[in-house]
DNA sequence: ATACATACC
DNA sequence: TACTGGTATGTAT
């Protein structure tokens, strides 16, 4: 690819730039804002349910599934780099500590169908992408809610978590406060906008807004199943997801829904964020990753370049599959012996593969 | 149509 | 000692 490069004319150039300018018009003209998608994910999921039904593991590192392989891990343990599909016994070396428990998926699936009817009440059509997650579109909700009177939007603690006490002192907004009405961001607590009542604050209100609705939401998934989720709310749904992420763990965030909010947004992300496509060393669109763009940015303003090797892609077979049978990772020992991986770097990175030894293969593949 | 490669939870 | 399984999508032949 670098030599196609080399070879580049203006004139091929010319052509693509004004392939960039058509397909850029037609797809600014199909922009659509005028949606509000909520993207919904639980933290930590089967974590957190096994620390809900064990207390003794609250505050300890842990991590769901076994000595060979992890589904996922607390927070906590996230923090020694213990992660999702890393074998228990190499997480134990990052972490010594770490406790470890079977999976239960009858309880993740049972839970999963409590989070699904609240989803429900918000768009009936929610997307479920696994147990834990969901795409909502909230569109409808919110131009009835914003009519609903606030016994609607006024939601109970369950018995097991009463609202912390306020201090008096604390000068409070009154009656139904609302909250983020248009604040873009936001990881506060669920619980401080409680009604002052007089037998003591059994009730929560919520306002009309998106991040109104979504809190609400996201408060009455922890009230039903003791377990937080966050969420991101943008105009699409790619946008949401990579919003759900931003305040993670309990926290939400909103992308307003104008064009330059969207752009400066998007500006600054990975590509890896939203579009891993690209960095797919095998896809035929894999421009991206050869020529080290690593931001959105990047790849807006090398666009017309980009452009030109879209169908330029370039593929390497790792081999015959031998033994179906065997697991995924007696299939990549099969499929990548040294000399195999030695002659692949040589071929992929010519230049830089002179000297190479089996031992930098490590870090080159990582 | 099918095998294969890759992504994501 | 130990490196997943379910589901979906895209590519090459
Ligand atoms: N690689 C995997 N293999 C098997 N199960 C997985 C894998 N990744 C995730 N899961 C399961 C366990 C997770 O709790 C659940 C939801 O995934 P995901 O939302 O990505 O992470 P998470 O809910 O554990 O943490 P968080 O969303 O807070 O980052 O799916
Ligand atoms: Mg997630
Ligand atoms: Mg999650
Ligand atoms: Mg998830």
């Amino acid at each position: 690819m670098m030599l196609q490069k080399a070879h580049i004319t203006e004139q091929q150039l010319k052509t693509a730039q004004a392939q960039v300018e058509m397909t850029a018009s037609e797809l600014e003209k199909s922009r659509d804002l005028s949606r509000v998608i909520v993207h919904v994910d639980m933290d930590a999921f089967y974590a957190a349910v096994e620390m809900r039904d064990c207390p003794d593991l609250k505050d300890k590192p842990m991590a769901v599934g076994s000595m060979s392989m992890l589904s996922t891990s607390n927070y906590h343990a996230r923090k020694y780099g213990v992660r999702a599909a890393m074998p228990g016994f190499i997480a134990k070396k990052l972490c010594p500590h770490l406790v470890i428990v079977p999976c239960n998926f009858d309880k993740y699936k049972s839970v999963s169908n409590e989070i699904r009817e609240i989803f429900a009440d918000y768009d009936p059509q929610f997307q479920p992408v696994s147990l834990d997650e969901a795409y909502l579109d909230f569109t409808e909700h919110l131009e009835l809610r914003i009519s609903w009177p606030e016994a609607s939007r006024t939601h109970r603690y369950s018995s097991w978590k009463q609202p912390e006490h306020q201090q008096e002192s604390e000068a409070k907004e009154g009656f139904s406060p609302v909250l983020f009405e248009d604040s873009p961001s936001s990881s506060q607590s669920l619980s401080n906008s409680q009604t002052a009542d007089a037998t003591g604050k059994t009730t929560e209100v919520f306002g009309t807004s998106v991040e109104e609705a979504v809190r609400e939401m996201r408060f009455r998934i922890e009230q039903k199943t003791m377990l937080t989720a966050s969420a991101g709310i943008a105009p699409n749904m790619m946008l949401a997801k990579v919003c759900s992420d931003k305040n993670k763990p309990n926290g939400q965030y909103r992308l307003a829904s104008n064009r330059e909010a969207v752009m400066d947004f998007i500006q600054n992300l990975p590509v890896r964020k939203v579009y891993c496509i690209l960095v797919q060393k095998n896809h035929k669109w894999s421009s991206v990753h050869p020529f080290k763009m690593r931001t959105c940015n990047c790849v807006a303003t090398r666009f017309r370049f980009s452009v030109l090797f879209l169908c330029a892609g370039f593929r390497h077979r790792e081999g015959e599959r031998k033994d179906a049978e065997c697991s995924r990772h007696q299939t990549f020992k099969e499929l990548n012996r040294p000399d195999e991986q030695l002659s692949l770097c040589r071929e992929l990175c010519e230049d830089l593969a002179q000297d190479l030894k089996k031992e930098d293969l490590k870090v080159l593949l990582v």
